[in-house]
DNA sequence: AGCACGCCGACT
DNA sequence: GTCGGCGTGCTC
């Protein structure tokens, strides 16, 4: 009746896609997966075709401007992972599909600004008293008579400017226009040549002169030769030919040229030969399982549990190269710290030019051409971060997702917020592929996943070099304070100085110290690591190490200056601080110190010889300092690699035989229900750095809590018995695996219309749950509660899986409580919502 | 999310 | 009057 319309889905924040009437020049482009671009509102937009739907009872449908992709940008494949991304993480899903393009695909309309008046001056002068924001646009059109509108709006700082615009407008003095960006992307393409069948006829005559028929047996040569179609500018250039001469032969029909698209290069493109992998015969095990599950082309999910320096890498690029061999593609994903030039040509080595390389500091033109070649299955394997796991690839046969545990690759600050080792798993289902999660440190989700045989684990329980993992020592700070402070008494006494009214604090312990001035001398290197700077609102006992937690989340409680009072950010309890230790009774409580800047001074005091180099956030803003820091230490130009937890991950250094952490406590105590748990994996990680080689390593550990548990099975390398510690944590207070969290955060500019927000939506939640399959906690203060004026209030759900196994339940419960939430008259767009599904930072 | 519309108070 | 601030409602 209508004609034919199209569903489209637009990255707006709205939940739902819309319909547009498709004109009938459109019609036979007019399919799922293809972009188009749509006028919205007064805005045009470029949506996604996610349905041709047979009637519909909108009213006042417009038309679709233009249909972009001469081949669809999604396939069937990839509209229904994105649409599951949508409903499992609450997102819009125009806006996944706007994730799942390549930035700089998109196009959006622009306005701008034209000055038609002559006589500006005129004008300048008649608007100088009476109109204060025509006089202020005006005197930006003086210098710039043609602008877009924001930055009209940026420099002339009018408010409302579109209403003034349009009374000048009215008045003649300027016209506005609208026009769509063209897209910063674009394929790039190049000219080739090839010679015709006359050609190569003509070029054994004596009919033409000399300089053509040159050219035209050469071309005819290298055209016999591998491909037909030359690059024409190559093919020239090479042969110190003019494009003139070719020119002529074309137009004489002896040649033609055409157009192919090309890839712009970049600097993975040069790499050595491969390395010679023999496999151990854990990792041939390893193999073999995963090489099976590929065979059979069905869905498969393995948890490749192997130790640092076991050779996962090894395995993956074996059972790559076994999928290609089935005609099969691969994704590769990593985090993004280790997308390094060293991880990239070691497949690149083995793979070549089937491998596409995605990363943060690709341009967009660059992104774009790792799309295409994927999306026209011209390379088969494509490695990225997390925005990797939506690369067009067709034909999936495995997926890996590389140290899974890691937690970039859940994405916190846009949307959607997803998981891409989570939507690694569902496309993997979706494809019939197989797909194997790597990690020395597992998180306690996947392990619990592959316990229940969910997963299937593989075990690499060896080092390929079969170097011994390394001593790990762990040193009571509060211990060696008292110490320090004996032999302080103790000198004193001998040299009859005044006893001074302060001790000075250290951080590095005299065994510490002791093993770094032996690595000194030795020439080995020493790697330093102090977590990010530590969480400061939480009071520590120095002399024992304990911290107050909240009896129902086991959370460390934040102290608030402000109020006085320490207090759980998950529920909201709060408590007086005591004046002693409760546990010791001891007066010295305090909150955290040490930075990597004092680390610096103490060991440029202690080591007056030794070279140390810095790591963390402020000596490697600047680009690729963190490569060429790394690169200096590992070359032996420097004795001390002093960081943050950059040091752990990454490079290898085979010099390394000493690794300190000069206060694993900072980690520990995050007010995070994870914080044992990414403590055990840095320290085992940054553990794993020590000793790679023949030298034998050594791990020193700082900390007030020498009995907490993650630290014990770090020593003993002991994963499972973390494991199972953990769980049964986990277990007690209903946090995963046990259930699903949900964190929906609230922020806005006043504080009790903040919390006025969140507790509505907490008694909508509460009323919802009704039936018991998730519990919900707080509004409570978020443990940072006050971000850029914004202050930010937490509600936690926990969504029991026993109830709820599927989490279909708790997702209806969201839904619907969010339309309640916003339909209600009491709603405010002063108060944000963000929901998160599956948070990876509770902060 | 933008963006327009409409109402109100402040300024010239 | 003119302008801008702010709340409200809509986008096929």
């Amino acid at each position: 009746m209508n004609g034919l319309l199209a569903n489209i889905a637009l990255p707006v924040p709205l939940d739902k896609t819309f319909t547009y009437l498709v004109p009938p020049e459109l019609s036979s482009l007019a399919q799922p997966g293809r972009r188009a671009i749509v006028p919205f509102g007064k805005k045009t937009l470029t949506g996604v075709i996610v349905g041709l739907p047979e009637t519909t009872l909108v009213k006042g449908l417009k038309p679709i401007q233009d249909i972009l992709d001469d081949e669809p940008a999604f396939s069937a494949e990839m509209l229904s992972l994105t649409e599951w991304i949508a409903e499992y993480y609450m997102a819009p899903w125009g806006e996944v599909l706007r994730a799942a393009t390549p930035q700089g695909l998109s196009q959006e309309s622009k306005r701008s600004v034209q000055l038609l008046a002559s006589s500006i001056e005129t004008l300048l002068e008649k608007t100088k008293r009476s109109a204060r924001s025509q006089h202020a646009i005006l005197q930006v059109l003086k210098d710039t008579p043609h602008i877009s509108l924001s930055v009209l709006q940026k420099r002339s700082r009018v408010k409302s400017i579109v209403g003034i615009l349009t009374g000048m407008q009215q008045h003649g003095w300027i016209s506005l226009e609208e026009s769509i960006d063209t897209p910063k992307a674009k394929t790039k393409t190049e000219r080739t040549v090839r010679c015709t069948a006359e050609g190569a006829e003509a070029a054994l005559q004596e009919t033409l002169n000399e300089r053509q028929r040159n050219l035209l047996l050469l071309l005819r040569a290298e055209s016999a030769v591998g491909a037909k179609e030359l690059a024409a500018a190559d093919f020239l250039k090479k042969n110190s030919l003019s494009l003139s001469t070719l020119k002529t032969l074309v137009k004489k029909g002896f040649a033609v040229f055409s157009e192919r698209e090309v890839v712009r290069s970049s600097e993975y493109d040069i790499f050595g030969p491969p390395e010679d992998i023999t496999l151990n015969p854990d990792q041939q095990c390893a193999l073999t399982e995963i090489r099976k599950a590929v065979d059979a082309a069905s869905y498969k999910a393995f948890l490749l549990h192997g130790i640092t320096g076991s050779g996962k890498t090894q395995v993956y690029i074996e059972a790559i190269r076994n999928v290609l061999a089935l005609g099969k593609t691969a994704i590769v994903l990593v985090p993004e710290i280790s997308l390094t030039p060293q991880t990239v040509r070691r497949f690149k080595s083995h793979f070549g030019a089937d491998v596409a390389v995605m990363h943060s500091q690709m341009s967009s033109g660059e992104r774009y051409d790792t799309w295409r070649l994927a999306q026209k299955d011209r390379v088969k394997i494509v490695i990225g971060p997390r925005s990797a796991i939506f690369a067009p690839l067709k034909n999936i046969g495995l997926i890996v997702v590389d140290e899974e545990h890691e937690s970039s690759y859940k994405q916190f600050d846009a949307v959607p917020r997803y998981n891409a080792r989570d939507v690694a798993i569902v496309r993997a289902l979706q494809a019939n592929a197989v797909v194997v999660l790597g990690s020395a440190t597992p998180s306690i989700e996947s392990y619990s996943n592959a316990q229940q045989k969910k997963y299937t684990l593989i075990e690499l329980p060896h080092r390929v070099d079969t170097a011994q993992l390394p001593e790990v020592r762990i040193v009571d700070i509060a211990q060696d304070r008292r110490q320090a402070y004996e032999d302080l008494k103790e000198e004193i006494k001998k040299s009859g100085k005044p006893f001074p009214k302060k001790l000075p604090d250290r951080s590095i312990s005299k065994l510490l110290h002791d093993q770094i001035g032996i690595r000194l001398k030795k020439k080995e290197g020493i790697i330093l690591m102090q977590n990010r700077r530590g969480f400061s609102h939480i009071i520590e006992c120095y002399d024992c190490g304990f911290v107050e937690k909240c009896g129902s989340c086991e959370v460390s409680l934040t102290y608030h200056a402000t109020k006085k009072h320490l207090r759980c950010h998950y529920c909201g309890y709060t408590k007086k601080p005591a004046a002693v230790c409760s546990k010791c009774g001891s007066t010295e409580l305090r909150m955290h110190a040490f930075g990597t800047q004092q680390i610096e001074e103490e060991l440029k005091a202690g080591f007056p010889a030794a070279i140390i180099l810095r790591m963390d956030r402020d000596t490697t803003t600047h680009k690729g300092a963190h490569h060429r820091i790394l690169e200096q230490f590992g070359s032996g130009a420097a004795d001390i690699l002093l960081g943050t937890q950059m040091v752990a991950k990454g490079l290898d250094f085979p010099r390394v035989t000493l690794v300190g952490v000069v206060s694993a406590d900072t980690q520990m105590l995050l007010p995070d229900f994870r914080a044992s748990e990414h403590t055990f994996q840095l320290l085992t990680q940054v553990a794993g750095r020590a000793g790679r080689s023949t030298l034998a390593g050594e791990v020193v550990i700082q900390t007030l809590q020498t009995n907490h548990y993650s630290l014990k099975h770090v020593a003993t390398h002991d994963f499972l018995g973390f494991y199972n510690e953990e769980l049964e944590y986990r277990r007690d207070l209903n946090y995963p695996p046990f259930s699903r969290i949900v964190l929906i955060e609230f922020n806005g500019e006043q504080e009790n219309e903040v919390q006025r927000h969140a507790q509505r939506f907490k008694d909508i939640l509460s009323r919802l749950a009704g039936s018991g399959h998730s519990l919900v906690l707080g509004p409570a203060d978020a443990a940072i509660s006050k971000i850029k004026n914004l202050y930010r209030k937490h509600i936690v759900i926990k969504n029991l899986k026993s109830k709820d196994p599927s989490g279909i339940a708790l997702r209806t419960m969201l839904r619907n409580a969010k339309k309640q939430y916003e339909d209600s008259p009491l709603f405010l767009k002063k108060v944000k919502m963000i929901i998160d599904v599956d948070p990876q930072g509770m902060m």
